[in-house]
DNA sequence: GATGCTTACGATACCCGTAAAGATA
DNA sequence: TATCTTTACGGGTATCGTAAGCATC
């Protein structure tokens, strides 16, 4: 048994058991992908995968059980290395975080300058993606931190943390007649079409909830990823705009004013996100320090397993 | 980095930072252990040994943070071949445990014929160790299952279950003074030279205990392993046995007379015990229940962490 | 016919073990 | 001096990649 050939089962579920993909993916050559899998199966004893005749097409029981364990030894395998780089290059290295258009653009930005002011020589590698992208990237190891509204929690092997809480908030055309109301309700917001998040970003569900509870029926003319795409539509007139706070600016956004919606939608959290078991370098545990100050690195060590 | 390089680091902990009893224990070659040695710190990037001169001494910081990881990795790796066994060779296996004399002798016997009968392909490796050396073998999982009544608790990775419970009896010659009273008292049994169990073994503190505070000083005369001992001396008069019930056998025992001794001395528990983290097969489980019916698999495997 | 897996085979690199040299107690 | 570690070097083996053959879709 070698490191590789666990590289190789972990890879062969992640590319849906395509062995080319796996070959690709761990630049190696195909018919080694093929000779180690075959090798591992007569070490262990057990066929890992269904085959149907040459090609595989998923795991036999044994096999699921396995890979949970592979999968394991390769984080750990993992972690082995981010432990000696911690000693050995403090403040050097390389923070991955996963996250939406609204955090990246909007609630991250300030708190990257003081990191990276902080730490000049940590290379920073900002994925923007779907929260269903973040999930993946965090299981997989590929970033350090997840941050999202939606889509974090229950998943078995990501810790999550409330980051901040929010609620949607109005934007509208400048002199829109809703601007003339001191305080809107969700009827004479809903007799206008809306623009607003895709569904699953950026607390979306929240806004149907709202206006279904209030039994109304909203005209959603129109959805996009992020606020800016909204905003933009907003001033042409095409809707009124209902977005994350933190998306609207009124010195930038000359065109557009916020109304006065209090508690009119529920209140969203915005998650951090860790994989558990993940040895992450002491400089995450600073960049979680500079999102929220009571950021407890023991505490957080141990949500997420270690 | 490979296994033989992790398994390498394991054993130079275990055999004090001693190259040469590595090779040996891992039938190698001296010269490969210290270049694995070496390309691993390499690799890593730090140093993983304190050194004088050429000779290891020890671990440095990083270095027992990084064997704690590699014990885990080669953990599951074992575990990895554990579970595919379960498939392939269900009812086919090793059986380990450790234990002290008085377990092996007179409580496991039963079970073990028990064991037997059900499971004929298992192959039964039977240790006969002190506490001590019972929780070296666990934690370095070379038996899957430690019975003692000492010693075992309180080690971070192990996890012990009730056995059942028990408490001391004396055993005297024939005729002996001391079975004219119906109920012997301390101070009435420690008139008497003693004769019992080594410090460390089969609860022998627990006998200390008792006479200390009921303000006696007894005579131990003679301590000894196993109660075969300590029962042929006690026919040969040279003092009255203070031993575990399991060990007296009225029909076998014939020179000697158990005393009713109630509630004299305190309750011990005999435990079993788990090495955290490992896999074990399940027959394994199974002898677990023949120990106690109540076994619950799934209970143990969570708290063994499984 | 295009894609994907296996087998065969040759080149390479890695790992191991012997042996010699140097360091430590 | 005896024990222990490192370094150097040669032999063997395992791994890798190319290429050809075959199965699947």
């Amino acid at each position: 048994m070698n490191f590789q050939q666990l590289r190789i089962v972990r890879e062969t579920v992640r590319c849906n058991f395509n062995l080319t993909e796996v070959a690709n993916a761990l630049f190696t050559s195909q018919s080694g992908v093929s000779k180690h899998i075959k090798d591992l199966e007569e070490e262990l004893g057990v066929e890992l995968y269904i085959r149907k005749g040459k090609r595989l097409l998923g795991l036999t029981e044994p096999g699921k059980e396995l890979v949970k364990v592979v999968e394991k030894i390769l984080q750990e395998t993992a972690n082995l290395k981010s432990i000696a780089q911690n000693y050995t290059s403090q403040g050097v290295g390389e923070l991955a975080i996963a996250t939406t258009h609204t955090q990246a653009r909007y609630s991250l930005p300030s708190i990257i300058s003081q990191f990276r002011q902080r730490y000049p020589a940590v290379h920073l590698k900002l994925y923007q993606s779907s929260p269903g992208e973040i999930v993946q990237l965090l299981t997989r190891g590929e970033v350090d931190i997840g941050i999202a509204t939606e889509g974090l929690e229950g998943i078995a092997d990501v810790a999550v943390f409330p980051f901040y809480r929010w609620r949607h908030t109005v934007v509208v055309p400048k002199g829109h007649p809703l601007t003339r109301s001191k305080s809107p309700d969700l009827h004479q917001i809903g007799a206008y079409p809306i623009i607003t998040y895709h569904a699953g970003f950026t607390g979306r569900a929240r806004v149907e909830r709202a206006f279904n509870q209030a039994g109304i029926t909203p005209d959603i003319c129109m959805s996009a990823l992020d606020a800016d795409v909204i905003k933009s539509y907003v001033e042409l007139e095409l809707g009124i705009g209902i977005i994350a706070p933190m998306a609207f600016d009124p010195d930038r956004d000359t065109g557009l004013e916020a109304l006065e919606t209090g508690q009119l939608f529920e209140e969203n959290v915005t998650y951090l996100a860790l994989k558990r078991g993940r040895v992450i370098r002491d400089y995450v545990y600073e960049f979680l320090q500079l999102c929220k100050a009571d950021f407890n690195r023991s505490t957080v060590k141990a949500e997420i397993g270690l």
